[in-house]
DNA sequence: AACTATACGGAATCCGAGTTCCGTTTGCAA
DNA sequence: TTGCAAACGGAACTCGGATTCCGTATAGTT
């Protein structure tokens, strides 16, 4: 045996998880599944149906279930990579010179993200269980944290918020991110703005930035 | 012929609609069924099932159904219902003698209305169509454009805010608003305060009433 | 009391969306 | 080149929930 990849059924380190080599085909076809999944969702949301996945993907249905046993699995492998971009921008909101302005973008991204994807919105509004898992596995409460704790140093953040407000206002605007809302679509961006102000502490001003 | 409280089939007045009467045992049902919905969809949202609204309603499905064609038709008439609501403290709001309270109160309101009724959070959420009719209906746009107006005038409300925020900002309650927000469950009404707050005008005090 | 249009109940049906099954194809190690 | 486990495709099946159908019951009238 002379493996030109990698190892073979490999004799299971302890208990559970066996890797095995993937076929080239395989490996082709589950990215072509992942992102058809991740167009057809972004764009219907989740009532996207798993045959339209497959045709998509140009693939057999058999083949997207032989990769995601279940359309939850489907739906929970893409909630988790955008999570991930999520977490990522918290880091980089954590990471910022300017505390402040690190809490506001990703107030903003998250606000984004929703409104290129359709199928996130509803994740966050509709599968409490999917949403609460993908943001414990990436760490986002402790980000969340973070992000306030240091904005609030700052001193231009209200003391009285706290962590778990994030991922509210965040769902919260997954709701009108979405381009069916009437007299009002498109016009999601102004209420970003109005949370935000409305996190400054009592009396503060809106007027821009600080001097360096 | 004498009739005890109505007219008969009644020739019908120009085209369609015709007004007929019902049997008591009908109008009765029709009751149970309205109440059992309000109640079913209340708790368990849209998703609640036609035959358990008839279990409830202690009717058969059929029943349901011919006062109610279709599921929809059962929902929208329940919006309906709930819409006239918050037109009515809509007008509550307008007439009310501080412009600014008048406003926050229906924003506080509709957040309520939605907290204690899962399936209107719902019908605002993912039916489109059927919040726009029921809106429209009962005026609801022009309702906000007053009380927006007037609290402008008053000069606590930014200016910028346009009346179409409005429904937008109660969308997006909304969807915080259910029981099953993880780690943030129940604290909407902060952040119902923090949008109120972000409606001011720039640079104005959050602290409490003006003098009289 | 008899009559009949109106209502009723709920088993049966319809339907759409997820999922399974299995005969066929294919990557890749020998 | 061969052999076969790993993958594939997609027709067929399952299942849950809305809706229909029709024989029976009854309010209201004569």
């Amino acid at each position: 045996m002379t493996p030109v990849t990698e190892t073979k059924p490999r004799p299971a380190g302890k208990t559970a998880v066996v890797e095995r080599v993937q076929r080239a085909d395989a490996r082709r076809n589950r990215e072509a599944v992942i992102a058809a999944a991740k167009k057809l969702f972004a764009d219907e949301g989740l009532d996207a149906q798993m045959p339209d996945v497959a045709k998509v993907a140009k693939v057999g249905v058999g083949t997207v279930y032989r990769h995601f046993p279940t359309k939850q699995d489907l739906i929970a492998a893409l909630a988790a990579e955008r999570f991930e971009r999520l977490a990522e921008k918290a880091r980089e909101g954590i990471a910022a010179e300017d505390p402040w302005e690190g809490l506001c973008d990703f107030i903003r991204f998250s606000a984004q993200i929703q409104a290129d994807d359709r199928g996130l919105c509803e994740v966050m509004g509709s599968r409490p269980e999917v949403m609460n898992d993908s943001a414990l596995t990436v760490g986002l409460p402790e980000l969340c944290d973070q992000l306030v704790d240091r904005a609030q140093r700052s001193g231009r953040l209200r003391k009285d918020l706290e962590w778990e407000d994030i991922p509210m206002i965040a769902c919260g605007l997954g709701r009108i991110t979405p381009s069916e809302m009437g007299p009002a679509t498109g016009r999601w961006p102004r209420l970003v703005e109005i949370i935000i102000d409305g996190l400054r502490p009592p009396g503060s001003s809106k007027l821009p930035k600080p001097l360096v």
